[in-house]
DNA sequence: GGCTCGGTTCGATGATTATCAAACTGATGT
DNA sequence: ACATCAGTTTGATAATCATCGAACCGAGCC
């Protein structure tokens, strides 16, 4: 089974300028880039705990940049690149590009 | 006379992030893009302290996204526009253009 | 010299924030 | 039922950070 929660609105720039300016979450939001779809929490950070991941999610959702899922059981985390580049355009995607 | 300090690397993507995440630099970068130049310090902030502005200044400094200048014995800042768009095409542009 | 004006630096304080371990929850499997 | 696995929440701690006032500095002016 596939459950997509509704997704809150993208918060504004400074939300999503602080979401993006820690590199734990930044690392985070290039995995589910490169994943290209809903992505299981555990491949999408390295060095940190557990409940410090769920909490870098929290505050990504929070600020709209991305969603959660479960399928089959297991919560996923996906970009929401197309919502973002809507609300602010160009500002997601150079980053994501730039190295 | 002029005199601009020879400016520091851009900093990492992290450091120009964190450092426009701030309400306060974020107002004070969109000003210096307004002024298209050298621009006074007490132009470009409203609602904070001198210390607290001087602050401010020294952290965009630091990132790499502006840059100090004397004119006339006064202190100017200056966007570094092109050297962040050079490192980190369309990131600063774009978050310059988005309201 | 002494004065002001614009900025910086220092030191302190309060608020955020990143982090973790532990307890909890919900689903799956035996 | 029990155990396990994945993720969240809670509570606490440590570090970072924004803010201010006060002291300081350099340039221009009287």
């Amino acid at each position: 089974m596939s459950d997509t929660e509704a997704p809150v609105a993208v918060g504004t720039l400074q939300e999503v300028l602080a979401a993006l300016s820690d590199p734990v979450r930044l690392e985070m939001v290039r995995r589910m880039h490169a994943a290209a779809g809903p992505a299981p929490c555990a491949r999408l950070y390295d060095g940190v705990s557990k409940s410090t991941a769920s909490h870098h999610f929290k505050i990504l959702r929070e600020a709209g940049v991305t969603e959660r899922s479960v399928i089959g059981g297991q919560t996923h985390q996906e970009l929401r690149l197309d919502d973002v580049e809507e609300r602010y355009p160009g500002v997601l995607r150079s980053i994501l590009s730039v190295s």
